[in-house]
DNA sequence: AGCACGCCGACT
DNA sequence: GTCGGCGTGCTC
């Protein structure tokens, strides 16, 4: 007999690991290392899908069962994929399916879904005594004749999906069920939605007749959306489509980028003789066969890109495969075009904006060999390609290469990892690396390559700091400073484009009560609800609840509820009404509504159909329009002030990239700065752009007060409903945590803060408390935070609380 | 996390 | 005497 040790979904960190199973005879030459398989677990034996994580002769448990089906032909993972994913289970927490869940495309996944069909054998004398609802559901299954999915009796009979009878009619015997593996496909479309002619009057409920005036509106709109503006649930679509009032139809999203020149057109690089040095560097490098990590620090405008794509040239020619990683592929499709253009079809692009079929697509392309370069976003880290040469991670101090949801892992670790594997280079490239990254290559642990000079006539633009306390406001704005006024109106008279970047983090527009001072906060969480102008509605950013505005208040019922704060709907409103003549344009990271995606919206700005930009932070990003001479940043004080250890280094490098955004053509750009604090140091620094003495002060900060990179955070999260329960498991793992350090792991160097409340101390009704531990990020520490991990979900008292753990979070707060 | 087993109270 | 409440323990 053979066995195969299967990592199993749904399974739990505190009893996670690869499990034995018997692979019966006939299903021996189809059970393959990196396959998947459904297999029986647990108690109830439910069939779940796991993945086969090694095959052997023998077996050390006693009772194993049998392997039920294999679900793919061809393995999905190789020996590579396989080792990384224990390498992730043993530093993120998570468990072993799910780190190899987080290496393959969406749509390759399965889910199980649950059939009946009538039991032949079932007892006639309790088929009889049925009544009610429970023999409309035994009758239709029973018509059906053969097995027929839960959601589809669900569905036809009104029943709630958490319905007791089906269970019920199982356990009297006169239903049998069977789970299978449904591929999860669809999303090729988005539902849309219009209205149909009727000759008749049909009746509308209040709900509905509101979907209904919307449409009248627009005429169509995708149900999305129409939900987004009437603050409804899809459910009363339906209804409006069950009238017969209107239809759905479907819609293709976004499409692939063209590839206009299938075989790629390679147009000369011409490099300055700065450029070349660092390029012959790199490619001395990456041709080394030697695993190495290399910080491309360029300043702004300095051309890293000409830099690296030289590099990828090479390394394409020598047959090798690349992997290129961008912060967000929707806000770069001047780099992906790029790309497309001069490798062609090879060029494999993971996208988030994709269908769930188009990257499926994607990720088979680059497994089989046809596409050699991908680039996309984090999870491209994991793009299946074999023979990897070099990669290369742009923008390498944003946030987004951390992911914050399980598997917790930094795509830039898992980078060193592949880079490792494959014996290649891994370039990190920034115009402000992250002071981690900077102190390594400064201690020679990366390789640093300087590029000092903007490239070509672009001069550094002029910044100009406005004190928000004294200075004077232009006519009837709260938020926009005279300066900045006349500054836009100057630029828009000389037919020139500008860009004005809002914070949104805490700086959105809230609604308060003008009598008894009462803010009005989400039920759910502890945050106050943003005005959105766009439907009229107040809306919780982090759980999605949304109630119409009102001018009543909750608490003391006076009508003197008004909205107020800054956020980019607001600021667009002011702008229009201080400069009317200017052709205004709005982005923002959350908005659902925008009938144009990202990509089109810059594509027309880049083509001078709209005079100012207004966005959050990601516009300041990677964007290169060389008629924008004007940035204003509206206030820079909330990023500033921010009570994370990273907030200074953050904020420089947002400032840095803002300024640079400025003037990047041959025609001289200014940048505005609004801020409460004009004497602030890091907004001195921003403006000269000077990184180095940045650095220098800020690592000096770091060594005093022991914060990367001195030491390691860990994040240990406690969730729950109950929050006195949340705060005593909070407690109880402080104690553990003593007593691990004055028992088995004594000697372990760390320093506990803490437990406090997070920041945002209630999510979705769940309340959220935090343990930071200063720490070195050594396997006998992980080993320590996973015993605790283990003791805290075993623990019958904290039953209702989830306990996870962060290694080096994006943020702390 | 699920899921079943098992040991107590409310009902036929 | 049976149904079903949720406390407890296990998952190859």
């Amino acid at each position: 007999m053979k066995y195969a040790k299967v990592a199993v979904e749904s399974a739990v960190f505190t009893f996670d690991k690869a499990f034995d199973y018997a692979i019966p005879a006939e299903l021996e030459p189809l059970v393959q290392k990196g396959s998947r398989v459904t297999v029986p677990f647990g108690n109830g034996n439910k069939k779940r899908i796991g993945v086969v994580f090694e095959l052997s002769d023998s077996t050390d448990s006693k009772r194993t069962k049998k392997i039920t089906e294999v679900l793919d032909k061809e393995p999905l993972l190789n020996g590579e994929m396989l080792s990384l994913a224990e390498w992730i289970k043993d530093r993120t927490f998570c468990t072993l399916y799910e780190a190899a869940k987080a290496m393959l495309p969406t749509g390759i996944n399965h889910r199980m879904v649950l059939s009946y069909a009538a039991d032949p054998e079932a007892d006639s004398k309790k088929i009889d005594a049925l009544e009610g609802v429970e023999k409309e559901f035994y009758d239709y299954v029973v018509k059906k004749g053969v097995f027929v999915k839960a959601e589809t009796v669900f569905n036809s009979l009104s029943v709630k999906a958490d319905s007791e009878i089906p269970a019920s009619l199982v356990r009297k015997g006169l239903l049998l069920t069977s789970s299978d593996a449904v591929r999860n496909l669809g999303d090729l479309t988005v539902r849309m939605m219009r209205l149909v002619q009727t000759e008749e009057e049909i009746k509308l409920t209040a709900k509905q007749k509101q979907i209904y005036d919307v449409l009248c509106d627009v005429g169509t709109a995708s149900v999305k959306e129409l939900c987004y503006f009437t603050g409804l649930t899809p459910a009363v679509a339906n209804a409006l489509v069950k009238n017969g009032v209107a239809e759905f139809y479907e819609q293709p999203v976004m499409k692939l980028p063209d590839f206009t020149n299938e075989k790629g057109e390679r147009t000369t690089i011409s490099l300055t003789e700065e450029q070349s040095e660092a390029y012959k560097k790199l490619s001395i490098l990456a041709q080394s066969g030697k695993p190495a990590v290399s910080l491309l620090y360029g300043v702004t405008g300095s051309g890293k890109t000409s830099v690296y794509m030289s590099v990828i040239d090479g390394v394409v020619d020598s047959g090798k495969t690349v992997i290129v990683m961008v912060p967000e592929i929707g806000l770069t499709p001047q780099t992906l075009s790029l790309f497309c253009k001069r490798y062609g079809s090879s060029v494999a692009v993971f996208h988030s904006a994709l269908s769930v079929r188009e990257r499926l697509e994607e990720w088979k392309r680059v497994k089989s060999g046809k596409a050699k370069i991908v680039i996309g976003t984090r999870s491209a880290v994991f793009a299946p390609l074999e023979n990897l040469g070099l990669i290369i991670v742009d923008e390498e101090q944003e946030h987004t290469y951390k992911s914050e949801q399980t598997p917790r892992y930094s795509a830039i670790d898992v980078a060193k990892y592949r880079a490792a594997y494959h014996n290649c280079l891994l370039i990190l490239a920034s115009a402000t690396p992250s002071v981690e990254s900077y102190a390594a290559a400064q201690s020679g642990k990366y390789e640093l390559c300087t590029l000092k000079n903007r490239y070509g006539n672009a001069v550094l633009p002029d910044v100009l700091t406005v004190d928000m306390r004294t200075e004077e406001k232009a006519a009837g704005s709260r938020a926009i400073s005279k300066t900045l006024y006349d500054s836009l109106k100057q630029n828009l008279e000389n037919g020139r484009q500008s860009i004005l970047l809002i914070n949104r983090r805490g700086f959105h527009t809230f609604a308060a009560c003008n009598s008894c001072g009462e803010v009005i906060c989400c039920p759910q969480c502890s945050i106050s609800m943003t005005y959105h102008t766009a439907n009229n509605r107040l809306m919780c950013h982090y759980c999605g609840h949304s109630v119409p505005f009102s001018s009543v208040c909750p608490e003391c019922g006076e009508d003197a509820v008004r909205y107020s704060g800054f956020g980019t709907q607001k600021i667009e409103e002011e702008l229009a009404a201080l400069l009317p003549e200017a052709k205004i344009v709005r982005m923002d990271t959350d908005s659902t509504a925008g009938k144009n995606s990202h990509e089109k919206l810059l594509d027309s700005f880049a083509k001078g159909e709209y005079d100012i930009m207004i966005g959050t932070q990601m516009v300041a990003k990677g964007l290169n329009f060389p008629n924008v001479t004007l940035v204003g940043v509206v206030s820079v004080d909330q990023q500033l002030y921010n009570d994370d250890f990273r907030s200074l280094e953050k904020t420089f490098s947002l400032l840095t990239q803002v300024v640079g955004r400025a003037g990047r053509g041959d025609v001289e750009g200014t940048a505005v700065i609004q801020t409460l604090t004009p004497e602030n140091e890091i907004i001195r620094l921003a403006a000269k752009q000077d990184y180095d003495e940045f650095f220098n002060t800020e690592i000096k900060l770091r060594k005093a007060l022991v914060y990367p990179p001195y030491c390691d955070l860990c994040v240990v999260g406690f969730t729950g409903s109950n929050e006195s329960v949340v705060k005593s498991a909070a407690n109880n793992a402080l104690e553990l945590i003593r007593k691990y350090t004055t028992g088995d792991y004594a000697g372990e160097k760390i320093i506990t803060l803490g437990p406090m409340p997070a920041r945002v101390a209630k999510i979705s009704g769940r309340f959220r408390y935090r343990l930071i531990i200063k720490c070195h990020n050594t396997k006998r520490f992980r080993q320590m935070i996973s015993a605790l991990l283990v003791e805290m979900g075993t623990d019958k008292r904290f039953s209702s609380v989830t306990t996870y753990a962060d290694i080096n979070p994006e943020s702390t707060v």
